[in-house]
DNA sequence: TACTATTTAATTTTT
DNA sequence: TTAAATAGTA
C-alpha cells in the first residue's frame, strides 16, 4: 500500500506517534495540535501498512459525534468500510458487550436503558415508597451518590461498614434502588459500565477471548475516563494489549462527573515502557491567541508539561472589553459580530461562549433586536423532549410489561382518570405482593375494586395489549405511528396552545420518521423496537442544528470542547461568575475553571474577545463583580483594552418590540388578514426578526393578540 | 382531576 | 429573574 495518504500530511511528532512500533504509547495532545488525525491515521497505519486486522481493533471515545467521526475518517483513509473494527462510546461499547452475553452478565435478554432522568423518576418514586422526607434526601443527590460510586466501581456491599447514619441511609438507598432496577430489568448509564467491567473480570474465558481479539486498544480524550472505565481498559489490554491513549490533561473539565486527570500519570506507572508523545504544534490559532493560552494554564500546578506554538502569524491581540452592564455587553459583542459579518465573515464563524447556561439569555434578545440568527447549544435533546419520552414508555411497555418506570409515566398520560390515589393504591399492592404495577393492576380489577378507576386501568392495559398484538408484525415505523396515535399522544398534545402544541406534534411525527430511518446496528442482533429504545437511550438525538443557516453559535465553555471558530468572545468574565463562586474555595475546583478557560481561549482562530460587565443582574438582584482573575493572569503585552464606550454612557431606554427596522417576513405585511389552525383569522399588528426567527403579532378575532413564531405558527394568508 | 398561586433555589452534563 | 415544583382551589 502507499502510505502517503497515512503519513504525508503527517508533521515528526505525529508520525512519530501514528508509527509507534506495538508498545502502549500516550500521546499528550495539545488543543489544536491534531489528535483525531493521529487516532485515525495510526489505525489507518495498523490496517494498511502494519497489515493489523481491522478485526483486532478497538477504539473508544466519549460522544457518538467523535465516534461517527472517527469510523468515518478512517474508512475514507483506508478506502473500505471497516466493520469488523469496533468503534464507539465507552457506553455503546459496554452495551453492545451486555447484549452480547446477557445471561453472563447476569440480565434479562430484553434490558433497557434508564438515562438520567429516567433513574432519577425511580429514585425519587423510591423515596416516597419508603417515606422518607424528600427533602432531606434530595433525589438528585442520592443519584448522585449512587453514580459516583458505580464510577468508582463500588457496590453497596462494599460501602456497608459505615458509621455515619446519614452515609449508612444513602447506602441502603443504592441498594433498595439497584434491588429495583435489577428485579425490572433497568440499567442506567453508570450501570452499563459497571456491568460491562464486572462481565470481564468475574468471566475468565470471555476477558481472554477479548483479549485475544482486542490486541490494539485506542482511547480518545483518555484525560475524561473515569475509574471504572480505565480498569476496563486495563483488564483489557492486560499484559500483551497495545494501548494507545490521545488526551490533554490541560483540557481535562469533566472532574465532577468522575474524570481523573490522575490516569494521565496512571497510565505511565501501568504500563513504565511507555513511549510519551507530545503534541505541541497548533494548527488553529495565531501567535496571540496560543501566547495567552500558554501564560494562563502555566498557573496550574502538577501539568505533564506543553507548550502550544505556530508557523502561523502571531495576529491580532486579544481583546478586552469592559461592559457597563450585561445588556451592554451583548450589545458589544452583537456589535462586533455585525462588523465581522459586514467585512465578508459568516455568522457561524463566530461564536459567544459562557460559563452557564443562563447568560444566554441576554444575547438571544440582543440578537433578535439585530435581527441576527443564531442559535444556542445545548439544552433539551430530542430523545430527551416530554413528549418523546412518553412515547417511548409506551413503546418499553410492549416489550415489558412489568417496566413499572414507564407504566407509571404514562398510565395516566393522556389523562384517563388514574389519578395519584389509584397509582398509590397499586404501588401499595405491588410493594405488599412483591409484584409488578402491571399485575398489581390486573390483580386488582379481579377483585373487583370500585368504579371509574377500575374502568379505565382496564382500558389502559387493554390498549398496551392491542398496540402490541396488533402491530408487532409490522414495520418498526408503522408500530410507532401506530403507538403514537392510538395512545392519544398526539390528541393530547395537540391541545396544548398555541405553537407549543404544534411544535409537540411535529417531534411525534419526527419520531415516527426517526423510526422509518433508523438503522439498527447489526451487530446486536436485537428486535427492531429494541433496537430503536436503546439507541434512543444511548443517542439522546443530535443536537446540530441545519447545516445550512448561516447562524451565531451560542453554547457554554464545555459544549464548546473539540470545536473551533474564526471569532470567539468568551463573556461573563467576571470572578464569581468564571471562575464560578462555587468552584473558587477549593484549589482543585479552581484549576478546572482555569482549565475551561484555557479551552475557551483555544477555541478561537483568528480574533478572540474577552468582555465583562460590571454591574449585572443576577437572580433579579444588580451585582457588581470583578474582572475575572484569568484576564489578569494573561500576558499584558498580548491584551488591548476596547473602550468604544463614549457615546453608551448609559443604556437607552428602546421599547422591546416596537417598530422594527427588520422587513416584513416573506408574504407578510402589516395589516395583512391571515388565518391560524387554532385561532382562527386575525390581522397582522407588527413583527420581529426575521428568517427562522421571524415572529409576527397577531389579532385574532377570536383569541385576541398574540405573538407567534412564523416557522411554527403554519399561517395562512388570505 | 386540572388549573392557578405560591414557594424555592439558582454550574458545567460526553452517555 | 426564572423555571420548576408544590400546594391550594374550582
Amino acid at each position: 500500500m502507499d502510505v502517503t495518504p497515512v503519513l504525508g500530511s503527517l508533521n515528526d511528532s505525529q508520525r512519530e506517534a501514528v508509527t509507534s512500533p506495538a508498545a502502549p504509547v500516550l500521546v499528550l495532545a495539545g488543543a489544536g495540535s491534531g489528535k483525531t488525525r493521529v487516532l485515525t491515521h495510526r489505525i489507518a497505519w495498523l490496517v494498511g501498512v502494519e497489515d493489523v486486522s481491522s478485526h483486532s481493533i478497538l477504539a473508544v471515545t466519549f460522544t457518538n459525534k467523535a465516534a461517527a467521526e472517527m469510523r468515518g475518517r478512517i474508512e475514507s483513509l483506508l478506502e473500505t468500510p471497516a466493520a469488523s473494527m469496533w468503534v464507539g462510546t465507552f457506553h455503546g461499547l459496554a452495551h453492545r458487550l451486555l447484549r452480547r452475553h446477557w445471561q453472563e452478565a447476569g440480565l434479562p435478554q430484553n434490558f433497557q436503558i434508564l438515562d438520567a432522568d429516567d433513574q432519577l423518576r425511580v429514585i425519587r418514586r423510591l423515596i416516597r415508597e419508603m417515606e422518607l422526607d424528600e427533602s432531606r434526601w434530595v433525589p438528585k443527590d442520592v443519584r448522585g451518590f449512587i453514580n459516583r460510586n458505580k464510577d468508582e466501581g463500588l457496590r453497596p456491599a462494599e460501602l456497608a461498614a459505615e458509621d455515619d447514619p446519614t452515609r449508612r441511609q444513602m447506602v441502603h438507598l443504592y441498594d433498595v434502588y439497584q434491588r429495583n432496577c435489577d428485579k425490572a430489568g433497568l440499567v442506567d448509564f453508570a450501570e452499563l459500565l459497571l456491568r460491562a467491567f464486572e462481565l470481564w473480570r468475574d468471566n475468565e474465558e470471555l476477558l481472554s477471548h477479548y483479549r485475544r481479539r482486542f490486541r490494539n486498544v485506542l482511547v480518545d480524550e483518555f484525560q475524561d475516563t473515569n475509574v471504572i472505565q480505565y480498569r476496563w481498559l486495563r483488564l483489557l489490554a492486560g499484559t500483551d494489549g497495545i494501548p494507545f491513549v490521545v488526551g490533554d490533561d490541560d483540557q481535562s473539565i469533566y472532574r465532577w462527573r468522575g474524570a481523573k486527570i490522575e490516569h494521565l500519570h496512571r497510565f505511565q506507572k501501568d504500563y513504565p515502557e511507555t513511549r510519551l508523545i507530545r503534541l505541541e504544534q497548533n494548527y488553529r490559532s495565531t501567535g496571540s491567541i496560543l501566547g495567552a493560552a500558554n501564560k494562563l494554564i502555566a498557573n496550574n500546578t502538577s501539568r505533564l508539561g506543553k507548550n502550544l506554538w505556530t508557523e502561523g502569524e502571531d495576529g491580532e491581540p486579544i481583546r478586552i472589553y469592559s461592559g457597563f452592564n450585561e445588556r451592554d455587553e451583548a450589545q458589544f459583542v452583537v456589535g462586533k459580530i455585525k462588523d465581522w459579518s459586514e467585512q465578508g465573515g459568516a455568522r457561524q464563524e463566530t461564536a459567544i461562549l459562557y460559563r452557564s447556561n443562563a447568560q444566554s439569555r441576554v444575547f438571544e434578545e440582543a440578537l433578535i433586536n439585530a435581527a441576527m440568527p443564531y442559535r444556542v447549544y445545548g439544552g433539551l435533546r430530542f430523545f430527551e423532549r416530554a413528549e418523546i419520552k412518553d412515547a417511548l414508555a409506551y413503546l418499553r411497555l410492549l416489550i415489558n410489561r412489568d417496566d413499572d418506570t414507564s407504566f407509571e409515566r404514562v398510565v395516566n398520560q393522556p389523562t384517563r382518570g388514574i389519578g395519584a390515589r389509584t397509582v398509590e393504591m397499586l404501588r401499595e399492592y405491588a410493594q405488599a405482593n412483591a409484584t409488578s404495577l402491571w399485575k398489581s393492576a390486573g390483580a386488582l380489577i379481579e377483585q373487583g375494586i370500585r368504579g371509574r378507576a377500575s374502568r379505565s386501568l382496564f382500558e389502559f392495559m387493554r390498549l398496551i395489549e392491542e398496540l402490541d398484538h396488533q402491530t408487532r408484525d409490522l414495520e418498526l415505523h408503522e408500530r410507532v405511528d401506530i403507538v403514537v396515535n392510538r395512545s392519544g399522544l398526539v390528541a393530547h398534545y395537540g391541545k396544548d396552545p398555541g405553537e407549543k402544541g404544534q411544535a409537540r406534534v411535529e417531534n411525534l411525527e419526527e419520531l415516527v420518521s426517526a423510526a422509518r430511518g433508523f438503522m439498527p446496528d447489526e451487530q446486536l442482533e436485537m428486535p427492531p423496537l429494541d433496537a430503536f429504545l436503546a439507541h434512543a437511550a444511548l443517542e439522546s438525538g443530535d443536537d446540530q442544528g441545519d447545516p445550512w443557516d448561516d447562524c451565531v453559535q451560542l453554547m457554554t465553555l464545555h459544549s464548546a470542547k473539540g470545536l473551533e471558530f474564526p471569532l470567539v468572545f468568551l463573556s461573563g468574565m467576571e470572578d464569581g461568575l468564571f471562575p464560578h463562586r462555587l468552584s473558587t474555595g477549593d484549589s482543585k475546583a479552581l484549576e478546572e475553571e482555569r482549565r475551561l478557560c484555557y479551552v475557551g481561549i483555544t477555541r478561537a482562530m483568528k480574533q478572540l474577545y474577552l468582555t465583562y460587565a460590571e454591574q449585572r443582574r443576577l437572580h433579579g438582584m444588580d451585582t457588581f463583580g470583578l474582572p475575572s482573575r484569568f484576564i489578569s493572569e494573561l500576558p499584558q503585552e498580548l491584551v488591548e483594552e476596547v473602550r468604544p464606550r463614549v457615546q453608551v454612557s448609559r443604556p437607552v431606554y428602546r421599547p422591546k418590540r416596537g417598530i422594527q427596522q427588520s422587513e416584513a417576513p416573506a408574504g407578510m405585511r402589516l395589516g395583512q388578514r391571515v388565518r391560524h389552525g387554532k385561532f382562527g383569522e386575525g390581522v397582522v399588528l407588527n413583527y420581529e426578526g426575521d428568517g427562522s426567527h421571524a415572529r409576527l403579532q397577531v389579532n385574532f378575532e377570536q383569541s385576541g393578540t398574540k405573538w407567534l413564531v412564523m416557522a411554527y405558527a403554519n399561517l395562512e394568508v388570505l
